[in-house]
DNA sequence: TCTGGGGTCCTAGGACCC
DNA sequence: TCTGGGGTCCTAGGACCC
């Protein structure tokens, strides 16, 4: 059996946690920038705002019915995300963090070890976390991970369920797939949607009684068959258990929406040489060195311009690195090759991939080592640094605000931005 | 005026090899 | 007119996720 745990409108309850009156009123969280709506309480659900809104439209109706806005707030999400997987991985033998507010349980023979079901263990896992964390949860148990994400989203929407649904019996399993529209199952998104309901097939159950040759002809191939297998029960899947409770990525990216359309490529720059710093702190965070980079810079969709919105360029470096100014040094090169003049970016960003253990490239005869002793040390200075007294306390200077200036100029707005009550000493809560 | 920032996996097709 | 049959590696792009 595998068990999905998903907290319920993560960042909404997180910043409730610290704000206990905003409990029981409707409540947004916006994107980078203030963009769109990224997460909503359920009242303010209930008004009809939707996931993804961009919050120029949806401002009068926010201000009509009173509803609280807050800028995101990455730091305390992270911080206590980690609380939230830390218990589970103290109740559980394996867990898979799936996301910032999502964890599968591997619950294979748990059962014989846990004195009652494990719809009741899931109960006391839930209200441990609510009195651990303030952060309230929902569990899905069942055969398979896309069945447990469909029993995860019944334990949310049906208030009768107390918040845990267990599919441990065929009837079960078929009264769920009945209850769930297609388009709600996970890996079924707005073009597979669209196919199969010119197809006729509109409920999970319908899906689960497609033929293999369907779902592989329609469904992306083998991707499709194993999504109708697991619907069906069968496991297609395996728990991919973080080991030490943090999520070791292919692939990694720090890119940002400007908070104003840019051309200057100092600007420009600037930005690039920020989010190559930054991509370089997570590499060194998980241990790795990267292969691969890929720099990006792209244009407003919604203006008149056509496309292209996007161009990007890709670098293989000749040894993989996680050392910050070698990693600038390459951003820079391949922004110089993707910069025209008179154009308005909106957006620039960092993608580093081919990633390997550091310090695992092995130098040959006579060949220099890229990186120093001296520069891995400075690495692990800086980061102390910037551990110790704040993010961004010590970087390169072009990546600098530059002086009389508050902010960079891609740097944008984040209006209504909480305090890192978690993770900052001046932003402690103060009680009394 | 203002529209997020991360990720994953898979397939198709081209270049190249024997 | 007819025009091997495999492989491998790489990249671009699509589809999906939260």
């Amino acid at each position: 059996m595998f068990g999905l745990v998903d907290c319920n409108n993560f960042y909404v309850s997180c910043e409730r946690v610290f704000q206990p009156r905003l409990e029981g009123k409707p409540v947004v969280v916006l994107s980078n920038n203030d963009g769109c709506i990224i997460s909503r309480s359920a009242e303010a659900k209930a008004l009809g705002l939707q996931m993804g809104d961009p919050y120029f439209q949806v401002k009068p109706l926010l201000l009509q019915h009173n509803v609280t806005v807050l800028s995101s707030n990455y730091p305390l999400y992270g911080d206590m995300s980690r609380r939230v997987m830390w218990y589970l991985g103290q109740v559980t033998p394996a867990v898979e963090i799936y996301s910032i507010d999502e964890a599968f349980l591997d619950l294979h023979g748990l059962e014989r070890f846990v004195v009652s079901r494990l719809d009741t263990f899931a109960r006391t896992v839930r209200a441990n976390l609510l009195a651990r964390t303030g952060i309230p949860t929902c569990v899905g148990i069942a055969p398979t991970k896309t069945l447990a994400k469909l029993a995860n989203r019944l334990a949310k929407k049906r208030p009768e369920l107390g918040g845990v649904c267990y599919l441990d019996t065929e009837e079960k399993r078929c009264w769920a797939l009945e209850q769930v529209a297609v388009e709600d199952v996970w890996g079924i998104g707005r073009q597979y949607a669209q196919k199969l309901y010119s197809a006729g097939i509109t409920t999970a159950a319908e899906l689960a009684g497609c033929s293999d040759g369907f779902a592989r002809k329609h469904l992306g191939g083998v991707v499709g068959a194993r999504l109708v297998r697991e619907l069906q029960g069968t496991p297609c899947h395996g728990l991919a258990p973080s080991e030490d409770g943090t999520l070791a990525r292919r692939s990694l990216c720090c890119s940002r929406t400007f908070g104003k359309p840019l051309s200057a490529f100092p600007d420009i720059m600037g930005a690039v040489t920020a989010f190559a710093s930054r991509a370089g702190e997570k590499l060194r965070r998980q241990g790795d060195a990267a292969h691969f980079m890929t720099v990006f810079l792209s244009k407003s969709r919604y203006g008149v311009e056509p496309p292209p919105y996007s161009c990007s360029t890709v670098l293989t470096l000749p040894v993989a690195t996680n050392d910050t100014l070698e990693l600038v040094r390459y951003a820079r090169l391949a922004l110089k090759r993707l910069w025209q003049a008179d154009n308005r970016y909106t957006k620039a960003g960092v993608v580093l991939d081919g990633l390997e253990p550091a310090g695992q490239t092995q130098l040959t005869l006579f060949e220099a080592g890229p990186v120093s002793e001296k520069r891995v040390r400075l690495m692990a200075e800086l980061d102390a640094l910037n551990r110790r007294y704040g993010k961004g306390t010590v970087r390169l200077a072009t990546a600098l605000t530059p002086p009389g200036q508050r902010q960079a100029p891609w740097e944008g707005q984040a209006q209504w931005r909480t305090p890192a009550y978690t993770t900052r000493l001046e932003d402690l809560l103060l009680v009394g």
